[in-house]
DNA sequence: TCCCGATTGTTGGTGTACAAGCAGATGTTG
DNA sequence: CAACATCTGCTTGTACACCAACAATCGGGA
């Protein structure tokens, strides 16, 4: 019986905590999707960073939303095809194509907002409203 | 001024969680690479569950782990191809194929648990002992 | 026994995610 | 001003992650 036991928490811390990250991260992302017509949590956050902070270069827009260059590529190709974002070579400095939302880009964001609030919402249903600060706290120091 | 900070509200409400979880779990990935070599964190916990559980079909081994049909296949595939598990077909139902650790595949297990528990480490290491314990407790209510 | 619903594994399609390597533009420094 | 390092965006390759559709198999009830 020990032999067992000390298996089990042996497994148990080391997987523990990047497993349960994982599985929270797809709890979420499934969430999402039911709330939020036609946009993905990581399209939904470039949009985000466009309607705060207006054209961005599209490496710099990855940085913004944690997406390497070859990732945010992607996206961006993908908001594009949606028509809710363009992206134009900027004059002052060629190596950059400036990303930037269209009216229906906006449009769109702004009705995604309230259904992402009801995603977040129904994401963390199970902890009280203090145990949901305190999470997020936590969470942020895990950047 | 009210403007921005009603925009700053609005858009932090509505993403930071899921974002967050998001970015901690980018971050969790990169570490456990670092630390474990060979093995990615799905393929880890799966190997973690064969060993733990012994031979296994393969769908079922996808819901040990919080991977669909679709997934796991190409995790075993991938394992298979590394000889760390073989599969074959289950003599009493024909739909199953099982999947098991080779000898191999255990030792490796065995190798990438102390590795893995380096990684949960680093991982957690911005909080304190009882801030660790209460993320664990916290996320582990999120699934 | 036959039929029907459920399960298993496979495939194809879409969408993140990152490493590595590339070419072109930029800007700094000797 | 010319060599240089840096930055940007692109491409390829690998690895999750899930949906939807499918054929084969199984189990139970009419």
């Amino acid at each position: 019986m020990s032999e067992t036991e000390i298996t089990d928490e042996a497994y148990q811390l080391s997987t523990q905590v990047g497993f349960n990250l994982r599985r929270a991260n797809q709890r979420h992302v499934a969430i999402f999707a039911r709330h939020v017509e036609g946009l993905t949590p990581t399209q939904f956050a470039a949009l985000a960073r466009l309607f705060e902070q207006g054209p961005l270069s599209q490496n710099r827009l990855g940085r913004e939303t944690a997406m390497d260059s070859a990732t945010i590529k992607g996206v961006v190709g993908r908001l594009k095809a949606k028509g809710l974002v363009t992206s134009r070579p900027d004059l002052n400095d060629q190596r950059l194509r400036l990303v930037d939302l269209t009216a229906e880009g906006k449009a769109q964001f702004k009705r995604a907002e309230a259904q992402a609030l009801a995603a977040r919402a129904e994401t963390m249903a199970p902890l009280s409203t203090e145990e949901a600060a305190m999470f997020e706290a936590l969470l942020a120091k895990l950047v």
